[in-house]
DNA sequence: ATAACAAATGTCATCGATGTCATAATGCGG
DNA sequence: CCGCATTATGACATCGATGACATTTGTTAT
């Protein structure tokens, strides 16, 4: 590596003058400058940044842990949390993060020393893998979760109501005529599942209906594949649904794929409603009705509780939860029953 | 910022001893490593980054430029340049980057310094954007272009054969017994769009036959919502075409959409090539006949590209371009003209 | 030509951590 | 309880850059 000593010997000036000609060019006589420009081409100089943010009082970039950047959820908050940090003059380093991994810890480790990182965002399900938030705690790093499953007192969070736009979307598709509706659900592991799942439910309870069939309720994982198996076990049903509220919206997606393989269409024989807005929900035929989570408003919230973070943790310990409001969007994957 | 003296005053231990509970623990006496714990939890102190590197030798993180997160291109190059660098043990620093930005420069700049980057990957199109390139140079930092339209004397590169793939389609499509092919080129500062529409040509050409008429092409910009435009011109003529070679994945899916709204079937009335396998392709339905880009290859040779720049650049600024091959994947949006 | 002031450049200390080497504290055998 | 090996801790220099301040050089007015 040069440095700027290196530079400064071969231009035949001091370091500082050195210094000068990148900070403040218009301070250094021009042919010194060139003389230093020069040296620095010759050299192939490059600032070394860490010394030069000790100096100046250094910036951390805000860090990202993913797991899978290929969901649509995931790369859709990486997005929205990449234009908040824009907006708020930040950086944003990520890292691609697997619990499965056996040396996950030294990768944690390593990313926030090596990886200049203090500030850590952690999206589901990484946001209620418990052990990774003890590591960080014992490490003295700050985390913002997105979505967590349970509040967690040690990190501020930020959420939306899962519960409450399932059971939007349920009453929504009761409003229609549908009464067997089927539920493809999301991956075990994450809370969102159990709330969506729940917020079924509860919109059956508060109808004053029986509650559906457990038949009606096939497993998913929020990825396309596992769709279309649950899809088909829905559809193969004695009396399949009407409509099926899946978990996200790479399932729906693949809900209407099997639909279409079956030769039902979309929305007359079968309504089909997705969850989270993610850019396959416009980019399908036919469009799918879905709920929109607010990700730029959360993301830019999530970014905001990081520069806050001094004030928070100031108050002895104790941080919030902030919930963000969803949004039902019409598409055409959703229609009326047709009588007979 | 409480600092690692903050913590050695109130642990009352010298500053080294903290230093080395945070990394050699072993060598401190357990009461002692308790105290200095202690110390560091009330101050909520966590080790500066920066000094850490400067004293151990930087690392500086790989920095990305995008201009479309959501796009399925730029998104698919993300997720496989953040798997090479895990692979490699580095860091990606990410950026929103658009050169429409009035203040690009000065952005450009602070991310060079705060964002302790001195690497840099370009993806189309900013890796034919001069200006851009021109300034990287200034500052003498370093940058590996990924598909640039033209080789780049200052910046090695990693590219596929655009041209040579496209090629590959239509002389698949022919095979299949299509002669009348559309195409919906892609953006048009797209290096890409022009060689795809050449190899569409030189299809045409080497087998003979009549290049087809200016109005089967219609143009593009690698977007859904403009896919649906280009599709409906094709498909409104008076001769519509049997086959359409969307410039990308997201445009054929739209090809899909407005197919399927017009009645018609896929690949019965209509066969639907895209290009990039992105998720897109094999989401929507039929999937999509498509180009698979090597990603996960390109982005490795680049992070090697980046590792080896020392060796590369001391060849007296000789770079070059790196050629990755391509795969035809035919999937279901593909099949013969039905005859009569 | 020279004082007076501005521009250009240099010297030294500093940011916060860790490596090197020196010193202090402990343990152990006899 | 001594002497020596070992462990635990500390003092100081250092990484590469920049800020504060000092010094040199150049310019202008008289």
């Amino acid at each position: 590596m040069t440095t700027i000593y290196d530079v400064s010997k071969l231009a035949g000036v001091s370091a500082k003058t050195v210094s000068r000609v990148l900070n403040e060019p218009d301070r250094v006589k021009t042919a010194t400058r060139e003389q230093v420009l020069a040296a620095m081409k010759t050299l192939d100089y490059s600032p070394n940044a860490s010394a030069r943010q000790l100096r100046l009082g250094g910036f951390s970039s805000i860090g990202l842990l993913l797991e899978d950047p290929a969901s649509g959820y995931q790369s859709r908050f990486h997005q929205a949390l990449l234009t908040a940090c824009m907006e708020a003059g930040k950086y944003m380093t990520v890292e691609l993060f697997e619990g499965v991994m056996p040396d996950w810890q030294a990768r944690v480790d390593r990313f926030l020393t090596e990886g200049r990182v203090r500030d850590l965002i952690l999206l589901p399900t990484l946001c209620d893998f418990t052990p990774l938030k003890d590591l960080l705690r014992e490490r003295g790093a700050r985390a913002v979760l997105i979505a967590p499953s349970v509040h967690d007192p040690h990190f501020p969070s930020v959420v939306m109501d899962d519960r409450a736009a399932a059971r939007q979307i349920i009453e929504y598709l009761f409003s229609l005529g549908h009464t067997r509706i089927g539920h493809i659900t999301g991956h075990p592991d994450h809370s969102a599942t159990i709330l969506r799942r729940s917020g079924v439910i509860e919109a059956y309870d508060a109808r004053g209906l029986p509650r559906p069939k457990p038949e009606l309720f096939a497993s998913g994982d929020f990825m396309f594949k596992k769709g279309i198996e649950a899809a088909e076990t829905l559809l193969s049903l004695p009396e399949p649904p009407t409509a099926i509220f899946a978990a996200n919206d790479e399932t729906a997606a693949a809900v209407a794929m099997v639909a279409h393989r079956r030769g039902l269409s979309i929305p007359g024989d079968l309504s089909v409603v997705g969850f989270d807005d993610a850019p396959i929900a416009s980019a399908v035929w036919p469009q799918l009705t879905t709920i929109a989570q607010p990700y730029f408003e959360m993301a830019r919230k999530v970014v905001h509780l990081v520069d806050t973070w001094d004030q928070q943790s100031t108050q002895s310990g104790f941080v919030s939860t902030y919930l963000t409001p969803h949004e039902l969007v019409v598409r055409e994957s959703s229609g009326p029953v047709l009588k007979g």
